[in-house]
DNA sequence: AACTTGGGCAACCGCGTTCAC
DNA sequence: GGTGAACGCGGTTGCCCAAGT
């Protein structure tokens, strides 16, 4: 379809903004590619999307990022990695591309991370092996049951320690996480409800923690 | 003053997922 | 259930501009 019409590319300019701000205000969000024919804007969906996602919504902050934003960014990709969509979720204001970007040009570089590297929670790590992949696949079949048999009690308790976590923050992981719908294949609880199993994204090793001995930290 | 370089960030691209028919 | 359109996400590109030479 689009590939039809002869979008333009590039920056946008002020005009384009008002006829954008113009038909979200009288249409609301969505329908992006009705937008080409319905205003003449020579943009396709996707560049109005992100045009207005990522900078006319009234809920962008723009500006810089403070302090407390970038702890919350740091703290949240040492949990969650690149899945940017997520921690943007959990930074007010903050869009996706903002967190991605800052991340790339500020926060890799003061933490000195490699950009092409995956930030895990848990140090040591181990390689891939049969036993973790058995340990992967009982995970995806039964998750709750298996979960508590999968790991390396207080590893991931130290690490969290290790990156100044708190209990509180811990609640909180765990909240980002069962609201993703994909959570069981990033961290999974076990059945009696006080363990926690974490495969990391990249390859399965697996850490267990007993929370009521993390309490104690 | 002119040119080069590198950082920062807006925007694009490709791909996977969801939705509507 | 199949298919195409729309949407959303993360990686990457490329433009702009300030700093350095």
């Amino acid at each position: 379809m689009e590939g039809r019409h002869e979008y333009k590319k590039g920056l946008w300019n002020s005009q384009e903004d008002k006829i954008l701000m113009e038909y979200v205000k009288q249409h609301g969000v969505g329908k992006w590619n009705r937008i080409a024919k319905v205003t003449g804007l020579k943009r396709c969906g996707k560049s109005c999307r992100m045009r207005w996602m990522n900078y006319l919504s009234p809920n962008v902050k723009r500006g810089d990022f403070s302090e407390e934003e970038d702890d919350l960014i740091i703290r949240l990709h040492n949990l969650l990695g690149n899945r940017w969509s997520l921690i943007a979720g959990r930074v007010p204001g903050r869009t996706d591309n903002q967190v991605k970007n800052h991340w790339n040009t500020h926060l890799s570089k003061k933490l000195g991370v490699n950009r092409k590297g995956k930030t895990k929670v848990c140090q040591p790590q181990k390689p891939p092996s049969t036993e973790s992949n058995e340990i992967a696949s009982n995970i995806a079949s039964n998750p709750f049951k298996e979960a508590s048999n999968c790991g390396q009690e207080g590893e991931i308790g130290k690490s969290l320690q290790e990156n100044s976590l708190s209990r509180e923050d811990f609640i909180g992981m765990q909240e980002i996480m069962m609201s993703d719908d994909d959570f069981e294949t990033n961290l999974l609880f076990a059945n009696n409800g006080v363990g926690l199993c974490y495969p990391s994204f990249f390859s399965f090793q697996d850490y267990f923690v007993d929370l009521d001995d993390w309490a104690a930290l």
